[in-house]
DNA sequence: TTGAAAGCGATACCAC
DNA sequence: GTGGTATCGCTTTCAA
C-alpha cells in the first residue's frame, strides 16, 4: 500500500491539512513540526501523488511537448534547454512523441490534453490539420518552437529570412556568385518559405537574379543532398550550396565525394543548424548555428510569464561558425 | 470551464455513472445511449480527466521512461519501439530525461514516481547509487533496456558478449589477428564488462593472446575515437579496431583520415550499434546492428505481462551488416 | 441497464 | 499555527 499524507498525519499525530500545508511549503507552519513532518515522510518513503495533486488544483504546472520522431536531432538540444529551465522555475515537461501516422498523432496528442496542461509546445512539428483543429479546439496555450506559423500561434525561433541573408552575404564575400539551396522546397511549413524567400532577396541585394532551378528539395533528409548533386551533374552549375538542414549537407557532402567533386574546391556547403552532426565530417561543416537550447529556455520563461499572444515572434541568435567547406572564389 | 462528464450526463438527462461507464467501455449499457453519450462527448469537446482517473483508479497504465540527455542516438529508437507496442496495447509513456547532473537527476526521478506508475524503463541510463536508491525504494516495476543489470532488475538488450564473438569472427575470417576494442574500458555498465570478456574469449578461441593495451577508451565519445589514434600512432600496431558505439567509430575514422591512416586498406573497423549514423560516412561502417526498435516493443509487451523477475534477462538479434570499413588481409 | 453514493489523495478555505 | 471539511473529476460497488 502506498504512503498518503494521511499515513504521515495519524503517525504524527497531527492533521493531513498541516501536512500538506508543510510538504508544499504554502501557509503557515511551524518551523519545527515541519521538521519533523519532512523527516518523518523521507523516513516512511512517501511519494506524494500528483494526480491528487492536480485535481485539487486548479493551476497546473505542466508543459507538454510534441517532438516529431522524424529524426531532428536538434530537438534534443531545445528538451534539454526547456528541462533546464523547468527544473529551475518548478515545471514539469509531459513529452510526448508524435508519428507522422495521423491516426497514432491524434491519439497521442488527445491523451497528452488529457492531463490539464498549462501549455503544450510543439517542436518543428509539421502538425496535420486535423491534429491541429484538436490542438487548437481544446483551451490550452499552444507554443510553436524552431517553426514559425505566423499570426497563429505564438513561436520561437531563428530569424530565418535574416539568416539566409547572413549565409549568403558570407559566402558573396567569399567569391561565389551561383549558389543553390537544398531542402527548402516544402511549400508548407513557413520556415522553408522564409529561407526561400530571404535566399531570393539576399541574392537581389547582390545584384544576382536567381535561377529557380537552384531552388531544389523537399525532404529534410539525407538522401536529398545525395540526390541535389546527382541532380545537378558534373560539373555543377554552382560554386556554393546551402544545406537547409545539417542532415541534408552531410548528404551533400558525401554526394560531392561519391562524384569526385571535391569540397571546398570544387563546390563551397554552408548548412543551417549546426548541430554536432557537423563536427563529424570531414571537411567540418561551416555552419549557421541556431541557438537552440535559448529557444528551450525561452519557451518555459515565457509560459511562465503568460506573455504571449498569437502575434508573438521570439527570435534567437544565430551564429556563423566557419568549418571548412567554404572556399573563397578569385 | 472544463467540461466534465457531469456536465455531458446533465445534458443527456442520464448519470454520470453512465457516462464513465459509455467512455471507459467497462460494465453494461445500451447501445443506443452509447452511440448518443460519444456524440455528446465529442461535441462538447469533452477531454477526460486523466488525473482523476488515475486517483479512482488503483492500477495504472502510465509507464515512464528514464531517458539519459548524453546524446546516445539510438534512444530514439528504443522509444519508438516503445511507443509503438504502447499506442497498440493501451499503455501511455512518460518520458523524462535525465542529465548527469545528479541533484536534478533525483529531482526528475521523484517527479517521475509522484505520477503513479506501472513501471520505469531506464534506456542505457547509467544510474547514480543515490538515484537508484530512490527507484528501488519505491516500489515500481524496473526495467533496464539495453544495459544489463545481473540479477537487480530485469533488462532486455543485445547479447553483448556473444555480439563480440560475432565481430571477432569477422574480422578473424577476413583475415585480422591484431585487433584494438574502443570505448569500452569503464569498469561500470556492465555492458562494457560483457563487451571486454567476449573479446577476450573470442580472441582465446582463436588462439590469439590478447594484448591489454588494445582494450581503451572510456567514454562514450566522438574524441574517445579520435584519442584513440592518436595514442596508438602511426603505423597502428593492429589491423583492426571495434568501436564500442558508432560515435566512436566515427571518430576513429576521422581519426584515422586525419593522420593519413586509409580505412580499410590500412585500418578495418567495425562499429557496434548501427544507427543511422553509420551512414552517414565514407566508406559506410561495416556494423553489428541492435534491434532496438524490437527492445523497445519487448519492454512494453513484457511490461504488460507482468513476466519480469529481477533476473529476467531477454536478449534481442543482432544481424552484421556490412559496410565498406573492413578489409580482407592476405 | 441505470443511478446514488462512497471513495481516491491532496489542497484550500475558514474557523479556532 | 493548526484542524475540520468541502472539493476537484472520475470510477466503482451496490441497489433499484
Amino acid at each position: 500500500m502506498t504512503i498518503t499524507i494521511k499515513d504521515i498525519a495519524n503517525k504524527a499525530g497531527i492533521s493531513a491539512a498541516s501536512v500538506s500545508r508543510i510538504l508544499t511549503n504554502r501557509g503557515r507552519f511551524s518551523e519545527k513540526t515541519a521538521q519533523r513532518i519532512r523527516q518523518l515522510a523521507n523516513d516512511m518513503g512517501y511519494y506524494k501523488n500528483q494526480s491528487a495533486a492536480d485535481l485539487s488544483q486548479k493551476e497546473s504546472r505542466v508543459i507538454g511537448v510534441l517532438v516529431p520522431t522524424t529524426h531532428t536531432n536538434f530537438a534534443d538540444e531545445i528538451i534539454k534547454g526547456m528541462q533546464n529551465k523547468a527544473f529551475e522555475l518548478g515545471y514539469e515537461l509531459l513529452i510526448a512523441f508524435v508519428e507522422t501516422n495521423s491516426q497514432q498523432q491524434i491519439q497521442t496528442v488527445k491523451s497528452l490534453l488529457s492531463r490539464q496542461l498549462l501549455a503544450v509546445v510543439m517542436l518543428a512539428v509539421d502538425i496535420e490539420d486535423s491534429v491541429f483543429d484538436v490542438l487548437t479546439s481544446a483551451d490550452v496555450h499552444l507554443l510553436s518552437v524552431s517553426n514559425q506559423l505566423n499570426n497563429v500561434i505564438p513561436s520561437i525561433s531563428s530569424d530565418n529570412y535574416a539568416m539566409m541573408h547572413t549565409i549568403v552575404d558570407y559566402l558573396y564575400d567569399h567569391g561565389h556568385r551561383q549558389m543553390a539551396l537544398i531542402g527548402a522546397s516544402n511549400p508548407d511549413p513557413i520556415v522553408a518559405v522564409l529561407r526561400r524567400q530571404g535566399f531570393i532577396d539576399a541574392l537581389a541585394d547582390h545584384g544576382i537574379t536567381y535561377n529557380p532551378d537552384f531552388i531544389w528539395g523537399v525532404e529534410t533528409a539525407y538522401q536529398t543532398g545525395l540526390d541535389a548533386i546527382k541532380k545537378f551533374g558534373t560539373p555543377l552549375p554552382f560554386t556554393a550550396v546551402i544545406g537547409s538542414a545539417d542532415i541534408i549537407s552531410i548528404g551533400l557532402l558525401n554526394g560531392a565525394k561519391d562524384a569526385d567533386i571535391v569540397v571546398p574546391n570544387d563546390l563551397s556547403i554552408v548548412t543551417v543548424d549546426g548541430t554536432e552532426l557537423t563536427q563529424l565530417t570531414r571537411p567540418i561543416l561551416t555552419a549557421t548555428q541556431q541557438n537552440f537550447a535559448k529557444m528551450g529556455e525561452l519557451a518555459v520563461t515565457n509560459i511562465a510569464d503568460q506573455s504571449l499572444s498569437p502575434h508573438t515572434v521570439i527570435f534567437t541568435d544565430i551564429t556563423l561558425n566557419s568549418g571548412g567547406t567554404v572556399a573563397t572564389i578569385v
